[in-house]
DNA sequence: TGTACATCAGTGAACGCGCGTTCACTGATGTAC
DNA sequence: TGTACATCAGTGAACGCGCGTTCACTGATGTAC
């Protein structure tokens, strides 16, 4: 029974959101294209009307999933209050046992990570944009766009990263807490350390961007 | 064709060095018990001889490849060199394009670690010794045991699985090249900060660490 | 605006395939005497 | 030490199952006149 071309778009995208949530729930080789579809209460056969193979589903998923995440957390991040704040705010968000506990709600980064090292091209495409989706979010409580703060970003996305990541393969709740409340001291600590030294140096030398500005810290 | 118990235990410790490389290489999901035994020229059925399930080997095999990993690299952290030789070495090997490209003969734990977050239980114990070893090798360059020193660990260990996860997920070689040279470089300042404050405080004012010191800002 | 027809979103069964596991079997090894 | 037999490591085919994808079909939607 055909249907109308907005409930048709519609559709492609609930496929989508569900795909989203389980791929990052139980990963995407658990997750299978009936299952996606059973979610919607829909037969396997509708989904090729909709996506060429379950790969181009995936690297969309990653794709929504990360703008939604990093849209979710930048009404943390950059809300104009005080750097150190936001900062605070966006990891006991990121690095929270909610967020460990919760991947199919969370960022896609570590949820897909090591799975997607074994994926094909256009996953890792959509997962290297999810990637640089982080580094962005660590760029809005760590502004400043040095070689310097370039890499204290790639540090800071890869730490929460590696956090998650381990906090959620490790049978030991108390291992894992561990691990979430030491990444998230250290960067805090960094960030008051690199705040200091921000504040106290008045000139610019001619290559820095602005940094953002007061925003309504909207949820999506 | 019986085989005498010799052949029998090498046998066994050949299916686990395969499916070792093999997991770390491709990961869990994507190899079968075929593929392992086929591996060592062998068919499936003789498998059960030696484990009960797949999952059986998957944790056996990531207890071994951790063992070997960590036996491998102490050997790099813990000769009796100076502390920042050994920590330069360490970094040098875990964070190198090398170690990235080859996950099948390298650590275990970012090879495997959002995949684990799904498995079963007797797999995330064995992932939580190999997460264990992984700290205690950060504690060979790292020493000293106070509360402040285990979070440093920690942290250092996952910014190592969150540099190495990531670099392996992104299609993008020059940013897998940016994250390994950040985590590297940043692990080396904050080890080399710790170390000068270890070697000045005679005695420790029991609050702030020295911000870390000048160094060539150089470009991955 | 009304009608005839082409389109196509979604159904549900079927496709070939590879998976983890089981099983009857083989024959060398290990053991009891 | 020699012999008879039980054990069991490894073979290769088969098991049921779930996977990604295809396909003939249905009937409401969209379009051409």
């Amino acid at each position: 029974m055909r249907r109308s071309r907005e409930e048709a778009a519609e559709t492609r995208r609930r496929i989508v959101g569900a795909a989203s949530k389980l791929f990052r729930g139980r990963g995407i080789g658990a997750v299978s294209v009936a299952d996606v579809m059973g979610e919607l209460g829909m037969t396997v056969g509708g989904f090729y009307r909709h996506f060429d193979s379950k790969e181009a589903l995936v690297a969309e998923a990653i794709d929504v999933a990360s703008a939604e995440s990093l849209a979710r957390t930048r009404a943390l991040a950059s809300s104009g209050r005080p750097a150190m704040d936001r900062i605070t705010d966006l990891l006991n968000f990121y690095l929270s046992t909610g967020h460990k506990d919760n991947p199919a709600f969370g960022c896609p980064v570590p949820a897909l990570a090591s799975e997607v090292a074994h994926e094909g091209l256009a996953t890792k495409e959509a997962f290297t944009l999810a990637i640089e989706r982080l580094i962005e979010l660590a760029g809005c409580v760590l502004p400043d766009d040095s070689a310097k703060a370039r890499e204290q970003r790639l540090r800071m996305a890869a730490s929460m990263v590696g956090a998650l990541v381990l906090a959620r393969a490790t049978s030991n709740p108390a291992l894992a807490d561990e691990l979430l409340s030491a990444v998230r001291h250290g960067l805090i600590e960094s960030a008051r350390a690199s705040d200091g030294s921000e504040q106290r140096k008045a000139t610019s030398p001619a290559s820095r961007r602005p940094r953002p500005r007061k925003r309504p810290g909207k949820k999506p």
